[in-house]
RNA sequence: CGGGGUGUAGCGCAGUGGUUAGCGCGCCACGUUCGGGACGUGGAGGCCGGUGGUUCGAAUCCACUCACCCCGACCA
């Protein structure tokens, strides 16, 4: 490609709006362009970048024994009501009408379309296992899209699914998925850390999320220095600090003026926090749900979720409190019956609390489970924070910020039940059959490798994914010894099978073209110019190295080929 | 959905009631340059996000509205 003829344009600044190194980097190098919010046009680089991620991707999955496939991304919505997931994705999900008025949506993902697909295809345990897998565009209705292309509203994603005869097949099949997605990594230069993720409203058995580390990602993945244990944040099970727990004393009303938090409560009363409880209010699917927690811990809102088996949580409001008959500040669970109430595990860890009398400016002292009050259910429900330790071995956890770039679970058969998807085992049984399924954001894949690799001037490709594998850049293009040399050896390199990007401009200085090299960032940059036409020899540089290297016009082929590691 | 902010030339921005709306970059023409973001001369390019109001007069004031960005909430 002839950067004269590119219909892509650097940008000498950065762009004010973009925070994050990707954003701004393939902003600034013309590889995206937005056209609404969370919504981007792939410009000619980045599209040669992710076609070879897609590749790589579409090889590690081949060889894992997957069959790839495309399914539509318009589906009738009818589908996602018989596995309720209409309401669990709620406006997560672009929904719309087709002429008649027949209900549609724009897919967020695919289980229901594949399962059907299976379930017309697949019949017996000696079909089994079968695992599929495509290259699509997914369409998610986020609330708030961010940082380029990490998170949109319409990406690129490989989606894969397995089916097997039974739990111990899906191990197998999730195994092997994961050893194909470390290897995608890998070829991508991306460092990740596989972590235990949260398998979600759906209940499977396990899940892991693939994350970069970096400071600029929007989730948290927790990981133990001493045993290896990693897990993001919704996931992870820590051991927060035990309390004593003490001889029940006579509960108490004490007068606490003024105190509705709890750090005021316990300041005011000289309590440690962890012996406190904590009351906070939610709203699940519009139900007021009580929930106690020691004071010195938080609610991780996810485990809540999976407990209570609902749509939508929030925080109840003003009015919601009012209405169930609870005093916000000076609440507990004693004496409360009317709204279901949950208690983290960790009202058993310690004793002797102060807890809310349930009017104004009161607290009681002494409160213990299950003497002084009751719960529902009783379940870990507490967010792991820093200071808390490892559950497998009791070092420190450390804490860190990650771009999720895969994430693979295991379904069960929550789906093949809802859609009917069984099979004949060998006794002639019929059994549903248990699924897992295996994303990448392909799109995400290109702003994860960047955000891992750039310097101060520009992006840094790796080699397996850069859009080309030369920068070719020839100085002075008006001289015409150097154009006939420069484009002499452009043709020579494709002819070579190296893909090359030839800085042809006349009017552009050096300074610009050595500039727009260095932000684009491929692997070898080679210079012909009159000085080096003097020596017949053009420069070489590593897009990695400080210095170049002189290498004879002639050998410039075989140079960059040795450069590159290609055959 | 809450909080904050921004919409003026392809891009980045200035312009707070008064001629024909400006600057930098980029773009076009000619000339000079030619190894780390050159220079001169001359040009092209605007529904000042939209609608409605106030006013002799609105990019500028008011109301409504749309879009986008950032923080939070949210996030299979």
């Amino acid at each position: 490609m002839r950067i004269s003829r590119l219909v892509t344009r650097t940008l000498r600044d950065d762009p004010p709006e973009a925070e994050t190194a990707s954003h701004r980097l393939m902003l600034r190098a013309g590889l995206i362009q937005q056209v609404a919010a969370g919504v981007y046009a792939y410009l000619p680089l980045a599209w040669r970048s992710l076609r070879k991620i897609e590749q790589i991707v579409r090889e590690e999955m081949d060889a894992a024994g997957s069959q790839e496939l495309r399914m539509p991304a318009l589906q009738p919505r009818e589908l996602w009501e018989q596995t309720g997931r209409a309401a669990a994705f709620g406006d997560n999900m672009f929904s719309l009408e087709d002429r008649r008025g027949r209900p549609l949506a724009l897919a967020p993902t695919h289980e229901e379309v594949v399962t059907n697909i299976v379930k017309g295809n697949v019949q017996s345990y000696r079909d089994l296992p079968v695992i599929l897998y495509q290259m699509q565009t997914k369409f998610r209705d986020e609330p708030r899209p961010r940082a380029g292309l990490v998170r949109v509203r319409e990406f690129t994603m490989k989606d894969a699914y397995s089916f097997d005869a039974g739990e111990d097949g899906l191990d197998v099949s999730y195994n092997v998925m994961a050893q194909a997605y470390r290897n995608v990594f890998r070829r991508c230069s991306i460092p990740v850390v596989m972590a235990e993720a949260d398998s979600g409203a759906i209940g499977g058995k396990d899940s892991h999320e693939f994350l970069l580390p970096a400071d600029s990602g929007e989730d948290t993945v927790i990981t133990c220095p001493s045993c290896g244990y990693a897990a993001n944040a919704e996931k992870a099970a820590g051991v927060y600090p035990g309390q004593p727990v003490p001889d029940p004393l006579p509960l108490e009303a004490v007068d606490t003026p003024g105190m509705k938090t709890i750090a005021a409560v316990s300041e005011f009363l000289g309590v440690d926090e962890a012996q406190t409880l904590k009351a906070v209010f939610y709203a699940a699917d519009g139900a007021v749900v009580f929930v106690t927690i020691r004071g010195d811990l938080e609610v991780n809102e996810v485990k809540l979720k999976n407990v209570l088996h609902c749509n939508e949580l929030r925080l109840a409001d003003d009015d919601e409190v009012a209405a169930a008959g609870l005093v916000a500040g000076s609440a507990s669970a004693i004496g409360i019956s009317n709204v279901r109430r949950v208690a983290d595990a960790s009202i058993t860890n310690g004793g002797n609390f102060v807890v809310g009398a349930n009017r104004p400016d009161t607290h009681y002292r002494n409160a213990n489970y299950p003497r002084d009050f009751d719960a529902d259910l009783i379940a870990d429900i507490a967010l792991t924070e820093p200071g808390h330790q490892c559950a497998n071995c009791g070092a420190e956890l450390e804490f860190t910020r990650g771009v999720e770039v895969g994430h693979i679970f295991k379904l069960g058969t929550f789906f093949s039940e809802a859609l009917g998807a069984y099979y004949l085992d060998q006794d002639g049984q019929q059994r549903p059959m248990v699924m897992g399924c295996y994303g990448i954001g392909i799109s995400r894949i290109l702003a994860a490798a960047i955000e891992q690799n750039h310097d101060e001037q520009g992006i840094v490709f790796p080699p397996p994914i850069a859009p080309y594998d030369v920068h070719l850049v020839a100085l002075n293009m008006s001289d015409e010894t150097v154009a006939e040399a420069a484009g002499e050896l452009y043709d020579r390199l494709w002819a070579a099978g190296i893909e090359t990007l030839f800085d042809d401009r006349a009017e552009a200085a050096a300074g610009v073209k050595f500039n727009d090299a260095d932000l684009i960032g491929l692997p070898v940059r080679l210079v012909v110019s009159p000085r080096n036409l003097r020596q017949s020899a053009v420069e070489m540089r590593r897009r990695t190295a400080r210095e170049a290297e002189m290498v004879a016009l002639d050998d410039a082929v075989e140079a960059v080929r040795g450069m590159l590691g290609k055959p």
